[in-house]
DNA sequence: AGAAATTTTGACCAGTTGGAAAAATGTTAG
DNA sequence: CTAACATTTTTCCAACTGGTCAAAATTTCT
């Protein structure tokens, strides 16, 4: 019995060639890996632009390399000359994009005061999601396949960050500066409802229609969550 | 100068061969199109299992019609003998999935009180995402892609919608039994929080740890949220 | 049972996709 | 200027993709 095809979904990774560039660093392990020249670093940019913009909307396995290269006008073989492998651009995508994307929440301040701090990080977040939207996207298509090529990074990068994070708002809790409630829900829900002005931006266009759809709709959103977040929807005697 | 290849993401549409049932019905266009056997129906459910299994993960572009026949256990051709074509299966998907979606927000009734009346949406939309997860991803995939093939029954059936409760919410306002806020923006908020337990599951799990990340993060979400929208992190005084 | 209809399979196809190889064309330090 | 290096283009390929088709196997109906 021959051994038949067998089903991969991702091509079995015969170690092939080797990039000149890698070839060169790895033959000199010690050697500094000469500074990128001046071409490299304005196509490496201009390749990872266009790679957000394809991979942000139609997630890794949908995206192709010549979709990429058409976007950043240049050639396929061109593009791989600077990124010998799809993954490579994606995984370089991935991981500028954590240190973004927790930029926000690491600021948050055992210091300051609850209100002003959770104020803020709303604030953050959402201008996040107002003027990169893409990268917001790019993010949630690795959520939504499980994150397959960042889980570690989640498991232990992130984790870590919001446990000390949990661990500022027990605090402010405990002296009765915050309503006592979970932690960790709190920060998805700040999650969620500042992402999803991008990832679900089609949707909230839709709804709110032409005239109130506008850029004016991320400052109705600041109103909104922060009554939301200070006092929820019981209604105030004024 | 010959028309070079022209560039376009899905091939050209040319009119091919008609599928056989579709060539009976077009036959007789006011014939009842004779009720599908049994095995049509197990087959197409079977089918459209797999299809969101595969697709809900995948995107459109980056689902391989192999890859859902193989989940259904047949051979792609014989998947094709039910759905001729890889949009079909995806159109169908999603219609069904459009009116799942909506029921929840549809209940809400004017007649009743606002704060039962959304505790209890809040609860229905955090059990679909517990229980319908595949459902969930399957739109917010659709979502990040721009919506191409539901931008319509956004803009007529879910604004619609949408404005219809908009008003309930506005009505309760002006009671003065709800927190006078931007209604639209209140019902993002719900189905961001909601729907992220389900679209951003992994990261959940991997903040949570395996400890906290069973299946009780969806009563302590529960918790939470009902905190939230009902009064938000002020602290009470007991 | 036997004819008719339905379902399944295997072989096949044209276009796409990720990637390799090498030749051709710049660019730059000496 | 020219050798060494960096960049780009052309050509090519094997695997994958959506889909077709005719024949074979199976089910249904009379």
């Amino acid at each position: 019995m021959p051994p038949n095809k067998v089903k991969s979904a991702e091509p079995s990774v015969a170690p092939k060639r080797q990039h000149k560039a890698d070839a060169k660093a790895a033959a000199h392990p010690h050697a500094k890996p000469r500074p990128l020249t001046r071409i490299q670093r304005e196509k490496q940019d201009l390749i990872l632009e266009a790679a957000l913009e394809v991979f942000s909307v139609h997630g890794f396995r949908g995206s192709t390399i010549d979709q990429i290269a058409e976007v950043a006008g240049m050639s396929k073989p061109n593009l791989l000359y600077y990124f010998p492998r799809k993954e490579e651009i994606h995984r370089r995508l991935m991981s500028a994009l954590l240190d973004t994307w927790l930029a926000p929440l690491k600021e948050m301040d055992a210091g300051g005061d609850p209100f002003p701090e959770i104020r803020s990080y709303i604030r953050r977040k959402l201008e996040m999601a107002r003027d990169y939207p893409r990268e917001s996207r790019l993010f949630a298509n690795e959520m939504l396949q499980g994150a397959p090529r960042i889980i570690e990074m989640l498991e232990v990068d992130l984790r870590n960050l919001v446990d000390e994070k949990a661990q500022i708002l027990l605090g402010w809790m405990d002296q009765g500066k915050l309503a006592h409630t979970d932690p960790y829900h709190l920060i998805f829900s700040i999650w969620a409802t500042t992402q999803h002005y991008a990832d679900f931006d089609v949707q909230v266009r839709a709804v709110l229609g032409k005239d109130r759809g506008g850029e004016g709709r991320f400052e109705d959103a600041a109103r909104y969550l922060e009554q939301l977040f200070l006092f929820g929807l019981t209604p105030r005697k004024a």
